[in-house]
RNA sequence: UAAGUUAGCCAGACGGUCGCAUCGAAAGAUGAGGAAAGUCCGAGCACCUCAGGGCAAGGCGGCAGGCAACUCCUGCUGAAGGCGACUUCAAGGAAAGUGCAACAGAAAAGUACCGCGGAGCAAAAUCUCCGCAAGGGUGAAAAGGCGCGUUAAGAGCGCACCGGCAGUUCGGCGACGAAAUUGGCCGUGUAAACCCCGCCCGGUGCAAGAGAAAAGAGCCUAUGGACGGCCCGUCCGGCUCCUCAAUCGCUUGAACAUACAGGCGACUGUAUGUCUAGACAGAUGACCGUUUAAUACAGAACUCGGCUUACAGACUAACUUAACGA
RNA sequence: GCCGUUAUGGCGGAACAGGCAGACGCAAGGGACUUAAAAUCCCUCGAUCGAAAGAUCAUGUCGGUUCGAGCCCGACUAACGGCA
């Protein structure tokens, strides 16, 4: 994923999070908010588990999110939140997962 | 062959497609660990403080060496454990002083309840005075152990053996050792209680610290700064404080690899070669193929040296014990 | 990343300097009072075994020092806090 297509400040994390709509699922949480261009924003706490389980949900998140890039209809900034049960789903959980939440919120093309 | 002990080593490899970070004009190159972890020690580095010195607080504690330094490492000594290979140990001082030792017990440090013996007292009992510490009981711990002699009864009071302590001698650089020798010296435990002795130590930590540009506030004024020898002229307001923080710190270093030499070893010296992550929402992933035992613990954030803790599965070497065979 | 703090019944919170741990309060259960309840008073209250008496294990976990650790020392675990 290239650096500008990705959230790189606090304050616009803050922001979305204050402002966007939030679709849930067991392994991942999607927040959205209408902007001007297509960036998109990966957390995962610290519950999830040590440093080595979180950094592969991190990249598996991001393979997912890159997969979809090119289908998104539309201009939004998205957090995506990486819940508990994400340390035990592999990437195409994720993928499917991610997939089915964009579809929800309306922004995937056919 | 079985059961063990110690030391070392590896932490998958190769190939294809897409994707990420740094460097580079591009092609391309490079890209997490043995513990990167815990942050428990020791340093470098940066800022603050400081004339110089000391105290307090804190840490360390067998000896000799290694190291930039260390609470680390090596070798040795002692103690404890194991049939053994070997392992473990905060291992100075209790005879400088203070405190504590619950309950039980007479007594927890120079003590006498029961007891043993003598005298008052001719006999028995009781009581009083004196001597003694063998035996009993209590306790985690009871005044060297055990035997013989001596004695009113007893006791290192004397003697033999055993244990400890101190001195001398011998050996060792030293800790220390000795079935060498002298002395009856035998004076509980706790210092991971205060303490004494010896040694070491200023504090804070890369979120240290430096800092371009910009915004805001205050002060200075018609002067000030730059150009210019000066006036004129041209250009710019200037200084301080605070906020934000691009960038630097940031990776060449007590570095790594190989060979030779010195040393029992930790380690050191010389020569040659190499450059080997550097981010700031924070880089290693996805899909396969071949092979295999390939699975565990686990992700750099200023950098090194250690320690501690977590950990699958292999492999190698040396040694010990037992059984069998020669 | 760096620097700190804490951990005791179901909950809060004691135990001075190592010597019988679970004081005290809240909650819970039972009883008394009441037509019934509230309030009040009394009793019980960590776990396992046991009819009881009692025994064993229990201060986050594992070791060490000590005759004896909630307390002293070391290692680990978990939960919090501060520093831009």
């Amino acid at each position: 994923m290239k650096r500008a297509l990705r959230l790189t400040n606090n304050a616009s994390f803050n922001y979305i999070y204050r402002h966007g709509n939030c679709l849930n699922s067991p392994i991942l949480a999607l927040i959205f908010v209408k902007a001007t261009c297509v960036r998109v924003g990966v957390s995962v706490g610290k519950k999830v588990g040590n440093s080595v389980t979180r950094n592969k949900a991190k990249r598996r998140i991001r393979e997912a999110a890159n997969a979809l890039l090119p289908r998104l209809n539309g201009c939004y900034n998205y957090v995506i939140v990486a819940r508990e049960g994400i340390a035990n789903a592999d990437y195409h959980q994720i993928l499917e997962t991610l997939a089915g939440l964009l579809k929800k919120a309306g922004h995937l093309k056919a």
